[in-house]
Order: structure tokens, then C-alpha cells, then sequence
DNA sequence: CTGATTTAATTCACATGTTAAGTAATTAAG
DNA sequence: CTTAATTACTTAACATGTGAATTAAATCAG
């Protein structure tokens, strides 16, 4: 027993859990929307005018290339974002239309209210502290281990 | 500009990224096993002999219900779990075969030593905090916001 | 300039996430 | 005891995760 695996002290479980907590406060909100949370965060990496190439979006949005292409192809078929001619033309450069730079400004607003009221409740500090300390448990393991 | 997303200090894309950095460090040996990591986290769930029924082994993997369906059918298939009769025959009870037991045994050793390096790359402390820091946070965020 | 290599996306195949609807067994109401 | 409501799970449909193979374009070697 003394060896049995603690599901409780499992920082993949724990990852896993906060991160349902989380992203549970915002997906009503962004499914009224009528998009996913993936194809929000596609969205909101693009706002502003923002022209991205799929690989940087990718990186970006922490997104696999292969469901990039299809939440690409989903949104450019609901007219929310469109292509840019790029140079290199083995690139696909994509930016927010006029409705999706709407559709934008229209879900940030609640989504900046719901992300102010977890750092009221879990406290601004704490929030701050938790992104630096999960960064750098990802540099650390990115660089060797 | 100042109200633009800063999509580096976001929670979601944190625990996001950290939790891909983390479950990077399993997948190759998991996969190498021949199973994903999700099939891996209702294994480990049920080692040494533990029996659960579905809506337990969901909770307790942070899987949903029709996920956790398909994987049993999976796992079951591959002989690694077994149907156990259970009172409440609404219920699916499941638990591990021999040869389940078995590449749980073979699959920890490595999993522990893995888990072993990321605590002491990152610092056993800071991890124990993190877990903590995490599970407080979902605490704050199931009970009201 | 031509062929080999590399790079950027896409496509494919299968596993899982996610919501809604459906099914069977149990429990509660009357 | 019989019916309605609840519970546990499954199925269905679609979106995304994941690794491998493929295609097209750019770059490099000679």
C-alpha cells in the first residue's frame, strides 16, 4: 500500500482537474458564442488585426498543426476569419474578419468579467504566482530532465 | 493596445502549456506500452487489486463518461480489465486482469522514476506547493465565483 | 540550373473531449 | 403492486488530440 500510486498528489491529475475548474467558468459563455474554447483561443490570438501564419497560431494557441487546420477551415467557412496572400507561399496566413473582429469585441468583454472574478476569488497574487511558478515548471522541463 | 489579450500571463494557456510540458515527459514510455496516457490513468486507477465502477474510475481519472466507455470496451478487448457482477446491475464494475496487474507493475517502475526526475529537476517542494497552489484553486473555483 | 533536402501544411486514421439523447435498472410515490 | 422519477451507463454526432504519411514550395549542394 505504502507504494500505491496517490492519485491525489498526482501533478498531472492536479494539472488536469485546475484546468477543467478553469476553463469550466468561460465554455458556457464562449459556446452561447457558438465556438468552441479552441476556436476561441484562435479568435482571440488574432484580434486586433493580427495576421498569423498556422504554425505561429499553432504555437500560439497551444494547438496541434492537424486541428488547426480544420478549426481554420470551420471558421473561414462562418466568414470570422480569412486568408492573406503571403510570400511564402507554402504558408497559410490567416486574420479576423470585420464579424470576427466583432465577434471578438463582443465575447472579450464578458470573458475579461469572468477572468476578474477568479482573480478576486482566488486573489490576484496568488493568480500572478501560480502562472510564473506553471512557466517555470515548463521551462525546467523543456530544457532537460 | 493595453486591453489587448497578453495571452502569456493567461491562466488557461499556463496550465495549458505546463500540462502538456508535464505528460510530455510520460507519453513516449506510455505509448511504448502500447497505450495512451488516458488508458494509462484508469490502469493506474485500478492497480493492486482495486475494484471500481464507472462512474468512480470517471471521477477519480478526470475522464468523461462516454470516454471512459469506449477505453473500458478498449482495455477489456486488449485483456487488460475485467467486468466484475455487481449488485446494481445498472453498474459496470471493472478491474484488472493478471496481465493487467502485470504491465502495471512493469509500466510504474519507469513512471515512478520519471515522476522522480521531474521533482527533483523542479524541486520537491515547489511541486508539493504547486499541488497544493492547483487544488485550492479548483477548490475556490467549484464552490462559487 | 538540377536534384536532394528541408520546411509548412494538409490529410489520414484512430483516440478522446463534449454535449445531447437514449436505454435499462433501481427507487420513490401513491 | 404499479407507475413515475431517478440513476448508471451507453450511444450518437461532432470537435479536437495525436502520430504518421503525404503534398507543395522553398532552400541547399554541387
Amino acid at each position: 500500500m505504502a507504494d500505491a500510486p496517490r492519485y491525489d498528489d498526482s501533478l498531472t491529475i492536479a494539472l488536469l482537474r485546475a484546468r477543467e475548474a478553469v476553463t469550466a467558468q468561460f465554455r458556457d459563455h464562449v459556446a452561447a458564442g457558438g465556438m468552441t474554447l479552441t476556436q476561441w483561443r484562435v479568435i482571440r490570438a488574432l484580434a486586433g488585426g493580427t495576421e498569423l501564419d498556422t504554425t505561429t497560431l499553432a504555437d500560439r494557441c497551444v494547438i496541434l498543426a492537424p486541428s488547426l487546420t480544420r478549426i481554420i477551415k470551420t471558421l473561414e467557412g462562418r466568414g470570422l476569419i480569412e486568408k492573406v496572400p503571403a510570400r511564402d507561399r507554402r504558408q497559410r496566413v490567416v486574420r479576423l474578419t470585420a464579424d470576427g473582429e466583432a465577434m471578438f469585441t463582443e465575447m472579450w468583454a464578458v470573458s475579461k468579467t469572468r477572468y476578474a472574478a477568479i482573480e478576486a476569488a482566488f486573489g490576484r497574487a496568488e493568480m500572478l504566482d501560480l502562472v510564473e511558478t506553471l512557466n517555470r515548471l515548463r521551462a525546467v522541463l523543456e530544457e532537460d530532465v
